[in-house]
DNA sequence: ACAAAAGTGTTGAGAGTACACCCATGC
DNA sequence: GCATGGGTGTACTCTCAACACTTTTGT
């Protein structure tokens, strides 16, 4: 049988391309390469629980949303025997600041230049499928508002749309795009102002239930 | 660890409904119920590969489409313990006959029928995530492609989506649809005529190549 | 006042729908 | 000829992009 893991590929927005999280493994294979965060799963939970577990672990982030990307069972694909990973991808809001334990041992690292760097195992083409499965999804789910924070306003979720994109967009045709559907979560306020030019007005998160939370305190970070 | 194992949706266009392939089962748990047809991975071979070989296994077919759906490992699934699954669904093109080796043993069900009978395992649950994938997909994959034979007509093409969708769809809107895309494909033949109206004409499958074919005769068929 | 960025109103092009009409076959 | 179903052409609608313009801030 072969061994069962599973690999989390945890984004967050960036200032000029999303940042996916890696570490530097210490065992080997790949002994201090850079890696996603995965491991076992065990008996009694769920691919999702593990992944729950896993981020949790890394980086004492709790409840973080989690989307199933694909399972890859190459028998190549673990020098050391064959194994499954279920691959998940996790969105990281930009509420809280993000999760660094030691800077030896894990980064925030651009997702494109990640995706051709070498990474341990098949993690580049695990990266390349998320980035490929969120474009996918942008336009007809909820995943791009579970990169930005409770209150938002309409270029952070333009900006959020250009980096999973990777092109640029008219701030007029994606704000009409977007206007209608965003209008039932409009508030009173207005972001504060960022040095020059009209402050934004803010609008509500509509998935801001299921937005990360920082474990009790009392682990590594 | 869980054990790991694959199972497949084989579908088929039907006459009023897309038809899927099920086996009566004949061990415990869920004795002479029906189940998708599954078995475990082997050591060394990827869950795709194991995947075609089942089918091949229970229906005598090779190199048929196949198309990762989802992993199903919520640990009380399957009653005897921890077990993971990753679906596959597989497109059974309406060109040869249906295999269909012994009318007690297996059989070819009205997929929304299907769905709401009770299945061994999750099964009915898969059933139902492979028909809102294969609806989400229709419009921007060549899944569709997949039921047809190696020559069809239009009127055959709506005739699949109306199964996929579960409604009905106007001729001539859809002919305008497809038309652009398909004029590359275009026979100079017609099909025979089906009683009554203007024959339709044919086209050549743009996804002929990956079409199902009959394993070495010899097995049970 | 001016620059910069947010937000709005108007126009025009293109996709998709509805409707009407023409074509090829069986009876 | 007529019924039946396949195929096409035309007008209408609705979405979306482009452009021009107004609003609100900091300097």
């Amino acid at each position: 049988m072969p061994l069962v893991t599973v690999e989390v590929v945890l984004l967050t927005a960036g200032e000029r391309d999303l940042l996916v999280y890696l570490r530097k493994r210490r065992e080997a294979p790949f002994e201090s390469v850079l890696s996603l965060p995965g491991g076992p799963v065990r008996i009694g939970e769920s691919t999702e629980e593990a992944a729950q577990r896993v981020l949790e672990t890394r980086t004492n982030l709790q409840g973080l949303y989690l989307q199933q990307l694909y399972t890859f069972s190459d028998p190549g694909r673990d020098p050391r025997g064959h194994s499954l990973s279920v691959a998940y991808y996790a969105l990281f809001p930009t509420t809280h600041q993000r999760p660094n334990a030691d800077p030896l041992e894990d980064a925030w690292v651009p997702l494109r230049a990640a995706i051709k760097r070498d990474l341990a195992f098949d993690h580049a083409g695990i990266l390349e499928a998320s980035l490929k499965r969120l474009q996918g999804r942008l336009n007809y789910t909820s995943d791009a508002y579970y990169l930005l924070p409770e209150r938002f306003t309409v270029p952070q979720l333009q900006h959020v749309h250009e980096l999973v994109l990777g092109s640029s967009l008219k701030p007029d045709v994606f704000t009409k795009r977007v206007r209608d559907t965003l209008k039932r979560h409009l508030t009173r306020e207005t972001a504060p102002s960022n040095g020059a030019g009209r402050p934004a007005r803010l609008y509500r998160n509509p998935v801001a239930s299921g937005h990360a939370s920082l474990a009790t305190v009392g682990g590594a970070p």
